[in-house]
DNA sequence: ACCTGAACACCGTTCAAGT
DNA sequence: ACCTGAACACCGTTCAAGT
């Protein structure tokens, strides 16, 4: 959906626009990466090398290019918890941690990925990337399935229950904790089956 | 630490100036619960009734105005801790939940207050508020040895494990979700002992 | 069509003048 | 000693002029 937009838009976009919409967005990736949500746009017109009128005729505010950058790891997100349905192992419990652990080297590296991750936690009734939520809670619905045939996680974990847990994951990893292994240890054993 | 800190300056200071800083705490929590760090200075001048500069006389910059709400929002949390060692109840629990439930609540009424968790789940070496960090971690651990004693958590959960299930927990209820509860229930439950 | 960058608006912070 | 508020600095955003 988001990728069928992108096209059709591309489709007409001027040559040197669609390569300096591309320079914008690699900048900006570069720009919060180094200061999160401080970064300044005429930094990132800096770093692609364009005026910073150029910056915002791509990207109306500075919220939506960040949200742009967050829609494109989104789609990583997805790419990867597809490839955990697709190609299910002799384990399904360790695919649930991969999703947390995911969640958690994403955070490490794109300080606006805990954001996203708040917006799916509160639920608001719709939002920007909706399809991308329901595609990735579709995804997470149907590991949990598998794991909870399998006896090996709560039977009453839901689909809905892990925005709120990677929610708190990520706020956990932002905040610089050393020990979010220790943390997510704690999360994870929480979620293997009562007795 | 902090208050006998606030008594020596107090001495120093003018009857007026006494009155205006509590004017301007009083209004910067207004400003502040209402919206969050995007409070705008001359609004909080405004609120309390005097220039801008006094307001920064009193605080050199907007940072240390939500850290000093912070502060005192932190004495609150310190009471009711302190409350909770004090009068023990038959079930050793019991306190456990409502600490949980108490930093959910705080959260919820003051916006600042997830990132002073934040900064107590980074443990950074040191930091403002040690003290008062300290002293919480101290009083969690009673609590907890308490409960371990009974047998009514994990043994391998300590006290140094907390502020980062609490700077998740916030992350959760600032992210507006309704359904907070159920992530508490779930963390909560995660934190009873294994068979 | 798209790009540029000077100009504008907004808000945190300072400081000269007042009491 | 402390207060005031105009002035400054910084940064997000706009828009007239260019190609």
């Amino acid at each position: 959906m988001s990728t069928a937009d992108a096209q059709i838009v591309t489709k007409h976009l001027r040559a040197d626009a669609v390569r300096n919409r591309a320079k914008v967005l690699e900048a900006a990736r570069a720009a919060f990466a180094e200061h999160g949500s401080e970064a300044q746009m005429e930094d990132v017109a800096r770093r692609a090398g364009v005026g910073v009128g150029t910056v915002y005729r791509h990207f109306p505010t500075k919220r939506a290019l960040a949200e742009a950058l967050v829609e494109a790891r989104f789609d990583e997100v997805l790419a990867f918890a597809r490839t955990l349905v697709d190609e299910p192992g002799p384990d399904p419990w360790e695919p649930i941690v991969l999703c947390f652990e995911h969640c958690a080297a994403t955070t490490e590296r794109d300080r606006g990925w805990a954001t996203a991750l708040a917006v799916m936690a509160g639920s608001a009734v719709a939002g920007p990337r909706e399809h991308q939520q329901d595609e990735l809670l579709a995804l997470m619905d149907q590991l949990l399935a598998r794991a909870r045939a399998a006896g090996v996680v709560r039977d009453d974990l839901a689909a809905a229950d892990l925005p709120a847990l990677f929610c708190g994951l990520a706020s956990v990893v932002q905040a610089g904790s050393k020990s979010w292994r220790r943390y997510l240890d704690l999360l994870l054993d929480g979620l293997r089956p009562r007795p």
